[in-house]
DNA sequence: CGCGGACTATGATCTGCGTCATAGACGGCA
DNA sequence: TGCCGTCTATGACGCAGATCATAGTCCGCG
């Protein structure tokens, strides 16, 4: 069932880049919006498209992905509630295409914005781009972040990842071992074999879909030290 | 011996993201600036340091540098004439200190700009705003792509900063095999072990400080292939 | 001109982790 | 309830690339 606009309009003006609008642009914006839902594993767009849109995630997760040219997938990010996608990096004007393929993490909610309005309410509107700008740049950080990790050994890459997700999703992380392999950029049955040393020191518990951090200080240091 | 005003004004009414501003504003930001110089290998800043300051590239290149936990030095970007840096991924506000570690890669001048001077204009000007946020648009796409590259085979990576030098420097890349390596994200021996190899297909010819490329369109399917 | 330090180069060895193979466990669906 | 696909798990093997060792070359500087 659709959502009331009064429900849509209380979600963007929570949400960067619109909670910088006034009232009315708010409401101009949640007349724009077009709903959509998907099941796990469907993907929302592939990489390569022609881009016409920006995406805002309703309910539900979306995992955008890239592959590697020897074909193993690895994930970008995992975005929740509120999170933008399929926008930043075309906001210079040279993105015709998405730079990513992003595919539902489980029963999922998007909203959907065509480009010319977005980039409407990004020329008119002066709060607008002082959000966009904002996102950008907390994006910014965060990929640096993650290139980063990308430097150091698979144990501290997965620690790294779950520490990320401690922050986001509290000590039980429902995510399958699969996805946290995507994230990590290492294959399936390293990622095993890290969570099997790390369970057996008592840092977590491996459960089926989901991890119990038990142990976040330790699985912390192990970031910083080794 | 510092720079005439106008001189400086040229250069900055050239640059992202102060080609918005007017020719009062640019005048403006001129009085502000700082000018400073470095010789080859000397510290800008540190990691972790106290940031005050936004930076401006005017002449010679400046390395971003990270380090890993197990002490190997990479770097996130090189950056050249007119380019900003220590800024963007600060811009949230959460940023009180540089991410990572600025060093000349030779002779150096680069500008100064105090935080509170950049962050009144950014406030003030539309304009500001609107490059700020273009640039960091660009840099996102930038590591994005970055950060892919680090999930390719050693070879793959160090072809793909060839061609990323190639672009800006043309055919005679002006960088020590070091400082490939650690923009390709590996060691020193590696990186010559791959640079001989390609010498030997007579994709490019190692020289002292430099490296010529020969076949740019090869080197490019290299990409894109293996 | 000759010294010293950065740069270039190559071989030998070791290892983290990707790959392949096998198999049990859980859960949705008929 | 039983089947099948996804998820979880572990062992064996091989290789890309890091590490260690050694050495030649270029160039700035006294």
């Amino acid at each position: 069932m659709p959502l009331s606009s009064a429900e849509l309009q209380g979600f963007l003006s929570r949400i960067q880049p619109f909670s910088h609008l006034t009232r009315g642009e708010i409401k101009e914006v949640g007349s724009h919006l077009r709903e959509a839902g998907y099941q796990r594993g469907q993907t929302i767009y592939n990489e390569g498209d022609a881009a016409d849109s920006v995406w805002v995630v309703f309910e539900g997760r979306v995992q955008i992905l890239k592959y590697t040219s020897e074909g193993r997938t690895f994930a970008i990010e995992s975005l929740g509630r509120g999170e933008l996608f399929g926008t930043l990096c075309r906001l210079g004007g040279n993105g015709k295409c998405y730079p990513c393929t992003a595919v539902a993490a489980g029963p999922t909610k998007v909203l959907r914005i065509l480009d010319r309005v977005f980039l409407d309410f990004y020329v008119r509107s002066p709060g607008m781009v002082r959000g966009v700008c904002a996102l950008c740049s907390r994006r910014l950080k965060d990929v640096q972040d993650l290139r980063c990790m990308g430097q150091e050994s698979v144990p501290v890459r997965v620690a790294t990842i779950l520490i990320r997700l401690f922050h986001v999703h509290g000590p039980v992380i429902p995510f399958t071992k699969k996805e946290i392999a995507e994230l990590s950029g290492t294959t399936l049955e390293t990622t095993f074999r890290v969570l099997t040393q790390f369970q057996k020191k008592g840092l977590l518990l491996s459960l089926h879909k989901k991890i119990q951090i038990k142990k976040f200080e330790d699985l912390k240091t192990l970031t910083d030290t080794l």
